[in-house]
DNA sequence: CACTCACTTTCCAACTCGGCAAGTGATTTC
DNA sequence: GAAATCACTTGCCGAGTTGGAAAGTGAGTG
C-alpha cells in the first residue's frame, strides 16, 4: 500500500472544488446559482471550477428551462461520488491512521 | 455560522503539509530524516515546508545531537495541533454535513 | 432594437511548489 | 589539514493554479 498522500485527488482537492464536490454528493442536483451562492464565489469562478470537474468526468452539466429562461444545474456523476468518497477515505487515513515510528521509541 | 470552507486552514491545506502535519500530530516528535521519508519528498522540499509551518507558529524545530552530529527534529506546537484538529473539523464538516438546499425540494 | 439573464471566456497578475544546484557549518577521514 | 561527508538550508528558476474584472454569447423580454 502507498503511502496515502498519492490517493489524494488534485481535482477534488482544491478547497473550493472540495466544497462543490460535497455540496453536489449530499444532494442530486444543484442549480448554478444556487451553488454559487452555498459556495460563495463568482459565477466566473464557479463557471471555470465546473469545467475542470467536467473535464474530470466528475460532474455532470444540464441544462433546463424555468419559463423560457435556460438554468444551468450540476450533478455528481457516479465517478465523482466514487472519487469524492475515495478522496475523503485517504484523507482519514493519513488524518488518524500512519503511525509513525518515534526515534528512540522502539 | 460561516460557511466551512473559510474554516479551513491554507497552511495546513496543502497535501504535503497535510501529511506532515498529521505525521506529527501521530506522534509527540519526529526527525527530520524520518519525516522526509515519511512523507516522502527531497531534504529541500521539506525544509521549506517546515520554515512555513514554523513561521505560521505551527511547528517548533530543535535540534539535537547524536554522537558529535547534529540532528533536527520537529513537534507541533500547541497551536499547532488545535489547527489541525479544527482543520478536520472543517473537512468533516464539508464532507458530511452542509445539507443544501435543493430547488424545489422544500 | 436595446436590454437583461445566465452563464462563459479571455486576459491578466499574484501565488505556490518542486527540482536542482550551490551554500553552510560542523565533523571525519586520509 | 585539505578534502569529503553529513544534515540540512537557500537561491534560482519554470511550470502550473487561482481568482477578479471585464468582455462575449445566445436566448428571451419590453
Amino acid at each position: 500500500m502507498s503511502h496515502p498522500r498519492s490517493r489524494l485527488d488534485d481535482v477534488i482537492h482544491a478547497p473550493v472544488r472540495f466544497s462543490i464536490v460535497a455540496a453536489l454528493a449530499s444532494a442530486t442536483e444543484i442549480e448554478f446559482r444556487v451553488l454559487r451562492d452555498t459556495v460563495e464565489i463568482t459565477d466566473s469562478a464557479l463557471s471555470k471550477q465546473i469545467t475542470v470537474l467536467e473535464k474530470a468526468g466528475y460532474v455532470r452539466v444540464s441544462k433546463f428551462s424555468v419559463g423560457r429562461r435556460t438554468r444551468t444545474s450540476l450533478l455528481l456523476t457516479p465517478e465523482g461520488r466514487t472519487a469524492f468518497e475515495q478522496h475523503v477515505r485517504a484523507l482519514r487515513e493519513i488524518a488518524s491512521g500512519e503511525t509513525v515510528r518515534i526515534p528512540g521509541t522502539e
